[in-house]
RNA sequence: GGGCUCGUAGAUCAGCGGUAGAUCACUCCCUUGGCAUGGGAGAGGCCCCGGGUUCAAAUCCCGGCGAGUCCA
């Protein structure tokens, strides 16, 4: 299949006589010291081999294996690098979480706009793979969280012009990799002719290239992957995934060495989780109970040993495989199930409280959306299987050892969150739980099994799991059958989701300009500036764009809204009303032209830019003051700064009370009063990272080697917008709302400077107004409101009871015309009264065994008809005759009637009618 | 970011165009030596807010606010 055959030629092959084969099961290329060696080497073509059997010299602990790869390839010139954290939806935003190593250095280094913090560099890195949760646990070797341990090397063609890429020349490539993946296998004292090098060309993300498997005594411990090409129609290259590729002018050494497998084959161990979480495992089985003889240890760890040789990828898989391995043992299946599935649900509780502690520690809050759900998903599935098996210590104690043991620092703020998700859980599962029942009881009540479609509506708008909904109506006796494709079903309903992203249109010409010199960093309070027009764009309708060789006005970024001003040559003035950028060229929007080639000189709306900068840094006082406040969990969601207000949106896991958002004002106007200076500088972006650490980038990762820092107070972040030279500057801030925008999102709306002098009097206005009203003072405003709503409750009571003794009155009195309809007597009467108070005077008059038709004139035709019983009068019918003269219509039960219509001047007619409508609707 | 569901008495919910209801909790009375309980009476509602449709809206439609949930 490969065109890329050629690619794994390599000299380093050819010098250690290696050879090329063929799997004869599965048919894959691979490389081997065993001339004669026939199967690739990976399950199903073969068995683990290593069981029982550690497949090194020594046993590793997860800590040691890890502390071995990274201080090897240190020693062989590679800078350890730090790992990044879990949540890569804080630098990137088309994945939520890490899934590889790689993640780390994408989108920017990848492409060469940055440059790798080191070249060539090791890490280990921490990573989540939620494809795998349902198979943790299960298959032995699967697992939520791992790390990928891995070094790189990113390099460019020689060919490619120096400068152009943020790193140059080749470090090294596949001859080098292979050696290192050799030579560390030889470092742990493997025999390296059990190794199998697999041919198998890797795509993913736009990018493809050669790479290698690397297979073990049956395990797959690292792949080399060689990415060299990029998704290109005309490619040369046609890739597994169906597209074409070519060539890039970078190529980078990516590998991932799975820490777990190695710690794991170092050990020998029957399944994964007993290599890497043995301390969880024993306490989980001592919390719950979990206590096994002799005889059924032995038995489940040669069942364990059996399902690891197996080529078990899927959780369903296992459960065919368990009725052979049951056989195997010669033991009931059943029986072989009743031992295995504690300890399966031991696996996956400690694997997935590694998870969390990882989430939560990197600052995911769980929410209902984003990287916040899938904690959240994850933290539910845990606490239920916690109570599966029956381990009764709190969940956010299980989070809290493994976050003690990944040396998390916000610990206090992890147990709460956990914490705090468990009420919401719980609260939910109440909720949940009286729906079902209600719902059971309804349907057993019919003899009715509950539909499908209820149980789908159960679990997609209120999160119940389809089996407590068996469970709940098995025990009331209600029937229900749940298909095994549910969950598609489930996604059925939600068709298809189409994720179509709108391309920007390229602009051949703007490309084609050089990048404009930006002026506002050099001095941010300068508001003139001379440039010269280099082109000048029509927009049709919309105006034109103008390119300058240099400017002041800051295009719109950062959630900075753009500078608005003017452009002045010697023969014109237009107004600038927009500022774009297009790869490094500003746009200026204007409302007219300007001559191209021509000096113009720029003037910035400076109260509006005043306003914006205040407001800008503002922003990043009350991020600071917000943690500060609400705590180190704290993160910028989002922001969008204005001229008379700004939001910010941060990560906090409950709604933001009164008390906090006063607090977060003190805090914030304490930093504005102690006017320190808000300084720039332009490091190195590693440096800066080091230095600060990922928290720098709360409004996004920037490309290029430098990046802008701005420092207001104790907050440091990378930050292309314009601020203020000092705090005192921004006046004052003032918060005007809090909202929660998702599930774990706040969105704090505030002011600064001038605009929240005008929202406090917008306020104080809105107070006084309401004093005078009250002809109170502000202060008593409150008291007095208070009373007067009780006071105005009050009267609509005693409102109520008066027309009720009035109607009672009125009916006494008999002032209506009275009707004799054989036996009962009808009161036709005018009534200019409200619908209340007609419903009254008809209730009193069925109490006194009459008819009543009133009818009311008051703003439109009103009628109300009240029936005794047994009176042989259909009320809805009489008032639908009665209201059709109106011009209206109406109707009701057969004994109390109601209607009318627009017509008021029919209304004596339609009354005097009535006495023939009784006759002749009587028993009709 | 998208889909779906829900806001009615202190709590849990019913009503889903035509006179606002139930259960528990609450107050009082009766039964009892006291308690568990039993019987009776009562109080408690801007039916989340704002528009629209209609003779008529808690109910239907739109918008907002609040809450929940599933998915990417």
């Amino acid at each position: 299949m490969s065109e890329l055959e050629e690619e794994y030629r390599l000299e380093y092959f050819r010098e250690e006589g290696f050879t090329r084969r063929e799997c004869v099961s599965c048919g894959d290329h691979f490389w081997s010291r065993l001339p004669d060696r026939e199967t690739c080497g990976e399950p199903p073509c073969e068995q683990y081999d290593f069981i029982d059997d550690p497949g090194f010299d020594e046993e590793y602990a997860l800590g040691e294996m890890r502390e071995a790869f990274l201080s090897f390839f240190e020693e062989h010139g590679h800078e350890r690098v730090e790992p990044y954290p879990v949540a890569a939806d804080r630098w990137r935003d088309d994945v939520l979480l890490t899934q590889a190593s790689i993640y780390d250095f994408q989108p920017l280094v990848t492409s060469g706009q940055t440059p790798p913090p080191a070249n060539p560099l090791c890490i280990s890195q921490p990573c989540i793979r939620m494809q795998d949760i349902d198979n943790v646990g299960k298959t032995g070797r699967h697992t939520m969280a791992f790390e990928m341990m891995a070094h790189h090397a990113f390099n460019t063609r020689e060919d490619a012009e120096e400068g152009e890429y943020a790193y140059h020349g080749e470090v090294y490539w596949k001859d080098q990799t292979v050696r290192y993946c050799d030579q560390f296998f030889e470092s742990m004292g493997a025999d390296l002719s059990d190794i199998t090098y697999i041919e198998d060309p890797w795509v993913g993300g736009g990018n493809a290239g050669p790479a290698i498997e690397v297979i073990y005594r049956g395990a797959e411990l690292a792949t080399l992957v060689f990415m060299s090409m990029e998704q290109d129609p005309d490619g040369e290259y046609h890739m597994k995934d169906g597209n074409r590729y070519s060539k890039m002018d970078t190529y980078i050494v990516d590998t991932g060495y799975g820490l777990e497998r190695w710690t794991w084959v170092s050990q020998g161990t029957p399944t994964v989780y007993e290599a890497v979480y043995p301390d969880a495992i024993e306490f989980l089985k001592d919390n719950a109970g979990v206590d096994l003889d002799e005889d059924d240890e032995r038995l489940v760890h040669r069942a364990a040993k059996l399902a690891g040789n197996l080529d078990i990828d899927e959780a369903e898989d296992m459960e065919t495989a368990r009725a052979d391995i049951a056989a195997e043992l010669g033991v009931e299946r059943a029986y072989l199930e009743e031992l295995m599935a504690p300890l399966e649900t031991i696996y996956a509780i400690a694997d997935h409280c590694r998870t969390l502690a990882y989430m939560l520690g990197d600052g995911i809050v769980p929410s209902s959306a984003g990287s916040g759900y899938l904690a959240r998903l994850v933290l539910r599935r845990t606490k239920r299987l916690v109570d599966d098996v029956g381990v009764d210590a709190p969940l956010d104690e299980l989070v809290d050892m493994q976050a003690e043991r990944l040396g998390y620092e916000n610990r206090d703020t992890i147990r709460d969150m956990v914490r705090t998700e468990m009420e919401k859980y719980r609260e939910t599962l109440d909720r949940g739980g009286r729906r079902v029942r209600q719902l059971a009881d309804e349907y057993a009540q019919r003899g009715e099994t509950i539909p499908l479609e209820e149980v789908v509506e159960l679990y997609d708008s209120h999160g119940i799991q389809p089996d407590m909904v068996e469970e709940i109506a098995a025990e009331r006796g209600a029937s229900v059958s749940i298909p095994d494709d549910f969950y598609s079903r489930v996604a059925a309903r939600h068709g298809g989701e189409d994720l179509s992203a709108e391309g920007e249109s390229g602009d051949e010409r703007v490309a084609d300009l050089p990048e404009t010199e930006r002026l506002y960093y050099d001095d941010q309070d300068r508001t003139e500036f001379e440039a010269v027009v280099l082109d000048v764009l029509e927009r049709g309708d919309e105006g034109y764009d103008v390119v300058l060789d240099q400017t002041m006005f800051y295009p719109e970024g950062g959630g900075q809204p753009a500078d608005h001003g003017t452009l002045s040559t010697e023969d014109a003035t237009v107004e600038v009303t927009d500022v774009q950028v297009r790869d490094g060229v500003v746009l200026h929007r204007t409302d007219g032209p300007v001559g191209k080639g021509k000096f113009a000189r720029g003037q910035i709306d400076a109260a509006r830019r005043r306003r914006l900068m205040a407001h800008h840094t503002a922003t990043h006082i009350v991020g600071h003051a917000a943690r500060r406040v609400l705590g180190e969990h704290v993160r910028q969601a989002g922001a969008q700064k204005g001229v008379d207000s700004s939001r910010l949106d941060v990560q906090h896991y409950e709604r933001i009370s009164r008390e906090e958002v006063k607090a977060i004002e003190r805090v914030a106007n304490s930093i504005v009063t102690d006017n320190t200076a808000v300084t720039q500088e332009w490091p190195d972006r590693h440096e800066a990272e080091e230095e600060y650490g990922f928290d720098l980038y709360q409004g996004g990762i920037p490309p290029g080697t430098n990046v802008r820092l701005i420092h207001v107070d104790e907050d440091v972040q990378a930050c292309a917008g314009t601020h203020v030279a000092r705090t005192g500057d921004v006046g004052a801030v003032k918060v005007l709302s809090t909202e929660r925008v998702q599930d774990g999102v706040e969105r704090i709306t505030f002011a600064a400077g001038e605009a929240a002098i005008e929202a406090t009097q917008r306020t104080e206005d809105a107070l006084y107004a309401a004093a005078e009203a009250l002809d109170v003072s502000p202060a008593e405003v409150p008291d007095t409101a208070e009373r007067f709503f009780e006071e105005w409750k009050e009267r609509g009571k005693r409102i109520e009871d008066l027309k009720e003794q009035l109607a009672e009155a009125r009916a006494e009195a008999g002032e209506g015309e009275e009707v004799d309809l054989g036996g009962t007597t009808a009161v036709v009467q005018r009534v200019d009264a409200d619908m209340d108070e007609l419903r009254a005077t008809a209730n009193a008059l069925v109490q006194e065994e009459r008819i009543a038709v009133l009818g009311s004139g008051l703003d439109s035709a009103q009628f109300v008809v009240a029936v005794p019983e047994g009176a042989g009068v259909n009320a809805g019918e009489v008032v639908g005759e009665l209201a059709g003269r109106v011009g209206g219509g109406g109707g009701g039960p057969p004994d109390f009637a109601q209607g009318g219509g627009p017509d008021v001047d029919a209304l004596e007619d339609a009354l005097a009618d009535a006495p023939e409508i009784l006759k002749q609707k009587r028993n009709a």
